[in-house]
DNA sequence: ATGAAAGCGCTAACAT
DNA sequence: ATGTTAGCGCTTTCAT
């Protein structure tokens, strides 16, 4: 087994100089001869040379290393936003360090911990509704921070989301459109920018109808599919159950959905229903699901790319980037397609 | 910014002790007397240190990181099992590196040569279809290797997969059963082990029924949704088409779907369908989808309980896991509910 | 342009 | 039980 790993030293020795030399041509952090520099490349060759980037990031004291905290990988936002994410970084020489805190700040908290010790260079994080304070002695040493979808109060930090207001506001423009009136919402809590910005393009959109908004069809809830289904199975046992729902998050769509099943509703004849947040199989529901999309891949691409920036110019100014949404009209309002 | 990090040796200094023992108390690696090892607790709390993992990683040459390689992440069955790694390997101790290769070689290539050089403890990996002999040469090197779901060819490593041929067996006999001969077959290729194996399966059941094996309906294409949206519309072509198609994979489930859903056609009034892997969503589809299930997420778990075990004893025996496959019946097949 | 030597923060070997 | 010291593999002054 583990046979021994060459170090520089060997190198060195192979090519005949030093292992200052060596170090230079390979990081290409120095001047030196072409006759040497060939010497050094042959030798690494063929000892099948891989420096040790361990040594490498101890001695400068700085990785290529970026933390990813999130919530939930299995939510399909998330792992699209890695997948932006990994595109943008990868080819610029970073690892991804990933840290799945599963809706629970405890263990946000220790991974912070973890990839604090670990020495990223980043992050890009979408912090759970009590932020830790690891972010901000984080951001005072130093550590780029790039807040993803959520904005955390309190930390000063870039952010990259979605037109929360506007894509609410138009969703639900388009069901009072329709002539919906008792228009449920599923949204969660008010704490997060998220859901802040979301209920009140939901309000809004009511405001300029000249309509009262339906307090009591607003569901304010954790953004989790369970809770979705609960607040759903309430909405539809009012005496006046919604004739729509916009579900503001993609678990609430599912959720939402599962309720309705349950309760046999054909969508949208009973019930129109409008996700935010598109994800690949939205096409393969039946009926397909009209949605307020802003491409989560995209999403984690731009967070990477303002990562970037900030990596390079730690001093520049924050930057505070809203991602467009489009309102993609489907089948589940009965609008325009019919299947 | 950048305030100055605290290290051991300021923590030694405040505490009135040698680094070593800072160093023993800490990682409780030797015995210190209950006096001092308080002493160098509440100094470490009064500097809020944070030891260095890089400066620990490179003198004991050992890191507590994990890569995981994986050919796509936003494919579900690769997101859960990530979730059910991080699960078991994160109370560990370990950290995620993750390397998402897009189901592209060259990507693969160069993400191992990365982990290799951020020395990884060792690998949770779904190979490619032709896995880089860098796999060969990291498990050489004392690296602890786990096959996920797919099993490396020519790497003598542990593995854990799903009981292909059964599950691909159970899920064509139901068709059968059913009364369906012209079964369709969209599989990807028998180069890699699920293949294979779920094409295996496939024709075992056709054999057990006493029926031929319907060749010119089955169709060996890429793990991709794409190539199976395609496969899928050539079978509905043929003059007789599929009673009943057995997507062997969730890609090639969902794009079976699309071009089911392009065709017009009923489910599972005039087409029975049914897919491999489970995913969480199965149920929202209408009809629901009959799957063959298997626990991404326990996978993900098992394949780094089996990692663990190899990391405490780098000499035990090659592990082969097979998890077992149920067949869960839902409404895509006609069979049993009705919604 | 190149080499010698110091040292990143930590732990392990060796003293005591 | 505790301290002293060396050194992990690399980069980076500082000489030359």
């Amino acid at each position: 087994m583990s046979r021994s790993v060459p170090t520089v030293k060997e190198v060195a020795a192979l090519a005949g100089v030093s292992t200052a030399t060596v170090s230079r041509v390979l990081s290409g952090s120095g001047p030196v001869s072409d006759e040497l520099a060939e010497k050094v490349h042959s030798a690494a060759r063929a000892l099948a040379y891989k420096p040790n980037r361990v040594a490498r990031n101890l001695r400068s004291q700085e990785t290529h290393t970026v933390g990813v905290v999130i919530p939930d990988i299995e939510n399909p936002f998330f792992s699209s936003a890695i997948s932006g994410i990994d595109d943008v970084l990868r080819p610029a020489g970073y690892c991804l360090l990933l840290a799945n805190y599963r809706d629970c700040p405890d263990s946000e908290q220790r991974m912070l911990e973890t990839l604090y010790g670990e020495g990223v260079a980043g992050l890009i994080f979408t912090p759970s509704e009590k932020p830790s304070r690891l972010y901000n002695e984080m951001s005072d040493a130093g550590i780029a921070l790039v807040g993803l979808s959520r904005t955390p109060r309190d930390v000063p930090v870039d952010t990259v989301s979605a037109s929360n207001f506007r894509g609410s506001y138009d969703a639900v423009c388009h069901l009072l459109r329709l002539g919906h009136r008792r228009v449920g919402l599923l949204c969660g809590p008010t704490t997060s920018s998220t859901g802040a910005e979301r209920l009140d393009g939901y309000r809004a959109a009511f405001g300029s109808a000249g309509c009262a908004v339906p307090d009591e069809m607003v569901s304010i809830i954790e953004w989790r599919q369970e809770a979705a289904r609960l607040a759903m199975v309430q909405l539809l046992a009012r005496p006046e159950p919604p004739t729509a729902v916009f579900a503001a998050g993609n678990l609430l769509t599912l959720g939402a959905l599962q309720a309705i099943h349950a309760a046999r509703l054909d969508i949208p004849r009973q019930i129109a229903l409008v996700g935010f947040d598109d994800f690949s199989w939205a096409t393969s529901l039946r009926p397909s699901l009209t949605t307020v999309s802003f491409g989560a891949t995209e999403m984690g691409r731009t967070a990477a790319e303002v990562l970037l920036l900030r990596l390079n110019d730690p001093t520049r100014e924050r930057e505070h980037k809203e991602l467009p949404t489009r309102l993609i009209v489907r089948a589940s309002c009965g609008a325009q397609w019919n299947w």
